[in-house]
DNA sequence: ACATACATATTACATTTGTCACATCAAATT
DNA sequence: AATTTGATGTGACAAATGTAATATGTATGT
């Protein structure tokens, strides 16, 4: 088995490597510390599977699943993460992820869910499977871009001229933001965006 | 060596119990997956070296150092973090940690550390070091506890409420701790606030 | 062709937030 | 005893934020 594993933490990165390497059936590890770099090797070589943390700098764990999918790249992949966030859930299973799991799981179950997609199946963290519906991102992609820039803590006004609008329009946005997640000031709402991955 | 390693990610935490344990200096590792019960394996038997995160449930790598030093426990103690947060290396400082090292170092370099305290030194991360004297939290203690309101969501008159003071004494309170952090609006002071660890 | 939805804008308004100058009182300092 | 300092409060004001009703042009669906 070929593996590329990409995670920024090099601490986690050094001893996964390490320890996948002293399975028998695993041939080579290579490594990736952000999200740029695992889109670079993918482009010389073909892995089995690849591993993906999803917070990592410069490209996301996510951004390179949508990359390998666009481009058709033949390899199983992995999310693995901290975050129990339902947004990156969604957006790994609407790019087909082979398997979803929490660091809060041991090396040796990892190991099993190597073996598991490489046999062709899916897996996917129970916890999430739960909520997944309850907790749907209820913003659009405009709404997802103005809470952004608020959580950068820009003012309307600048938010306004960033973006190209009139100040009364990003204020309806924003209070229609507010609404949606029924939250009456623009702090609680970058908070409750934030705690579920939204933004 | 006996050590005792307090992390609660599971997948790093039995990932570097592992490899901890391939060397042949270790004796025996043993886990906690949070502070709590670091401190009741720590009042059980004796440890050459403790390795703590910081930002762990119930009680945190720092508040484990803290009770260590105040109960006068004799071991080496080094604290592991992803974060680059000055307010904590401060408080690691004052509490004469051992070493204080940041995640994106490999095993190898935490086990030279490990031998290094142990040889009686003291290994400070150098990326810390610089920062410390230039950003030391300018805040009061009152400060701090209105501005841990406002990252809460809170507003003027709920934080007033909440504090038992008027909300023109919270207004003026918010307005100097914008002056101190030299931002305008509270969003601003709450994220500076965080990156630095101060609140 | 018509209705509907969507993105953008305007206006007016109420509320909250932030600034500033100053008042009061107790505790600490000289 | 007089002065300074710190914590708390007030009032007045400007600016930012949030709400709501409504308008307009474009695209979309039927």
């Amino acid at each position: 088995m070929d593996i590329l594993l990409a995670e920024d933490q090099s601490m986690l990165r050094d001893a996964l490597a390490k320890l996948l390497s002293l399975n028998d059936e695993v041939k080579h590890v290579s490594l990736a510390k952000d999200g740029e770099e695992a889109i670079q090797i993918l482009q010389l070589k073909i892995f089995d599977v690849v591993i993906l943390d999803i917070e990592m700098p410069k490209k996301t764990g996510l951004d390179v699943l949508e990359w390998i999918r666009k481009n058709k790249i033949n390899t199983k992949v992995i999310i693995i993460t901290t975050f129990k966030r339902c947004g990156y859930f969604e957006r790994a299973i609407n790019n087909n992820i082979d398997a979803y799991v929490l660091k809060e799981r041991s090396i040796d179950e990892l190991m099993k869910t190597i073996k598991n997609v490489i046999a062709g199946n899916k897996e996917y963290s129970p916890e999430l499977m739960e909520n997944i519906f309850t907790t749907k991102n209820p913003l659009t992609t405009q709404e997802v871009e103005i809470l952004k820039k608020i959580s950068l803590g820009l003012s309307n006004k600048e938010i306004a001229e960033n973006l190209h609008f009139s100040n009364g329009t990003i204020r309806n946005y924003i209070s229609i933001i507010l609404m949606k997640l029924n939250t009456n000031n623009r702090l609680l709402a970058v908070k409750l965006a934030k705690e579920n991955g939204w933004i």
